[in-house]
DNA sequence: CCGAAAACATACCGCTCGGTATGTTCAGGA
DNA sequence: TCCTGAACATACCGAGCGGTATGTTTTCGG
């Protein structure tokens, strides 16, 4: 049982692979679908058979990749752990140790919300969707935390976690710009000392 | 003594304001010079014989207009006022007032940002330098509202400057996405608990 | 008043890139 | 086996855009 010479669903997933390392790095606009096609190692023909055009292309990295990486890398641990700012902080001490070329990468879904007025409004209304939906489970996250006793009672869910949401993807996009790590390490800092305040205790 | 009609200064003027819209509109690498002269009611010679090239067109509308914009607007209202947390709240409530497409320009800085790791190495440097000089400035602010008594004692000055400036920045930013406008005051409210918990009292 | 340089306008070039049209190969069912 | 359609590859097109070359007008100093 030999691997196929034509997988058309792995061809879809190379491509799909190959767009969203394009689109993360050089945002939706300015990345080239020739980059795309040779990264993925096909050509042209395969994009537009898996694929109608560009902005199609586009719609299926986010639906298929983006929400996915946006979900179990800052939605799902937070939602599954025991005490969501503990998580929080967690994931956030790992920040200031990627690389430079990491950290020049952004969020994806960040890139994309700064970029979503150039975008049409399909694009849009799901970009707003995935940001709405982490707004929510985190909102939730604290709720159940303040049942918990780990959350303070005095704070307000839906302002904090909409705070937050605007934070982190201002944390994340302000490594994009800055060349020294200690401005980053202060920020990171900056907000633990601010998540801690919102604990119990 | 009747305007000339041939006023270089004033073209060139009309050359930056116009290339500035179109830059906080579309942002640096999608911004067409096309729409800039003609925005400023001249034609590309006239962009050519005042400037080099784009490039040097973008750098003069960063050094002429987003640095004294970023500052007369964020950094020097701050370190002008006697209460720095208090004017901070101030301008954070008069932003959820913004019409849609205000808030869909975004802040130019945080725009170029995001847009940092796609410009060559003396405009990153540049934008880096703003953001270095807003954080210093805000730090010094922090630290004089200690010194007055209206900022906590145990307010980290330089590591809270750092994480209010991604903040601000992540805040602005996500108002570009967010069509519904309840989720950009709750997170106006979040970011201003966070401030009053800064407070002294 | 005149000439030269500044201050533009106009026309054109060449490259990039999204999109298309067409050719070619492979895979599976009748 | 054959034939049809999927799954690509290849070649080409046209628009947009940054840049340039050149022409034309204004301004200003001598």
């Amino acid at each position: 049982m030999k691997p196929p010479s034509r997988d058309p669903a792995a061809t879809r997933r190379q491509l799909l692979e190959a767009a969203f390392a394009e689109i993360h790095e050089h945002g939706f606009r300015t990345a080239g679908l020739d980059a795309i096609f040779s990264r993925a190692g096909v050509t042209k023909g395969a994009v537009y058979h898996h694929f109608g055009s560009k902005d199609q292309l586009g719609r299926a990295v986010f639906d298929e990749v983006v929400v996915p990486w946006v979900e179990e890398r800052w939605i799902a641990p937070v939602r599954d752990a025991a005490d969501p700012l503990g998580e929080l902080i967690a994931r956030l001490r790992r920040l200031p140790e990627r690389t430079a070329r990491e950290r020049a990468l952004g969020c994806p879904l960040g890139n994309l919300v700064l970029e979503s007025p150039g975008l049409d409004g399909v694009f849009r209304a799901r970009v707003e969707g995935l940001l709405a939906a982490w707004r929510t489970q985190l909102a939730a996250d604290l709720r159940r935390g303040k049942r918990a006793g780990s959350v303070r009672a005095d704070v307000a869910p839906a302002e904090t976690a909409a705070f937050l949401v605007a934070a982190l993807e201002g944390l994340v996009g302000l490594a994009k710009a800055v060349g020294d790590p200690k401005a980053l390490e202060h920020a990171v800092a900056g907000c633990i000392a601010y998540l801690r305040s919102l604990r119990a205790g």
